[in-house]
DNA sequence: AACAAAGTTTACCTAAAGTGAAACATTTGG
DNA sequence: CCAAATGTTTCACTTTAGGTAAACTTTGTT
């Protein structure tokens, strides 16, 4: 199952409403259609599948597990390049982002 | 032409290197493929193949013309949901992002 | 050249990301 | 059931995005 999309709403808005639950995703093919905060969702699916710690990948990221969780459950929302960064450096893998008008 | 890719480097590094640079990307596909922070110059040529002005996508994002302008210019490195406001409100369009393993 | 329109830069503020250590909680394996 | 491993939260601090107005520069038009 894809990650659905959201209403726009602010980070405490979502804070509120979604504190601590995930989305699922399926493999292979961790298509997000993004949309607000489920990024969390894809970097733990994408973690536990890999059979990583939170610490492992933190370790991989160059940060630590304590971030990794914050991330993982919304709890900060990244920018982009910090996305990347775990995806490229701990992951292995790549970023792609486009606009569907 | 798809925006290509990039190694990772810092702001700071890019700045250096790619200040004022942007890419030109191919419609319509608006594929991004992302990396780092090309974003500005995604931003940039789909407002101009829209036909609107930094000033007209700020109104309608709901922020001013200098803001949009830095966005652009990869001077302030966006947060996601930033994106995908301009890329709502500002375009119609819908922001997808998905990792490639 | 002169003027208007569009885009960039500067300056300045606030709120939130980025960061990590340590304490706390939860889950898992023997 | 206990200990070890894994994950979450708290606290504390620094940096940077988000935001705007105003000055300035560049580009386009007549």
């Amino acid at each position: 199952m894809k990650i659905e999309n959201n209403d726009l709403m602010t980070l405490e808005e979502f804070k509120v409403k979604n504190y601590g639950k995930r989305g699922t995703i399926e493999r292979d093919e961790l298509e997000a259609g993004y949309e607000n905060f489920k990024i969390g969702a894809l970097i733990h699916d994408t973690r536990i599948e890999m059979g990583m710690t939170q610490e492992q990948l933190a370790e991989k990221v160059g940060t630590t597990k304590s971030y990794i969780s914050k991330i993982e459950n919304n709890i900060k929302e990244a920018r982009i390049s910090t996305i990347q960064k775990i995806v490229k450096l701990g992951f292995g893998g790549q970023l792609e982002l486009s606009i569907k008008l």
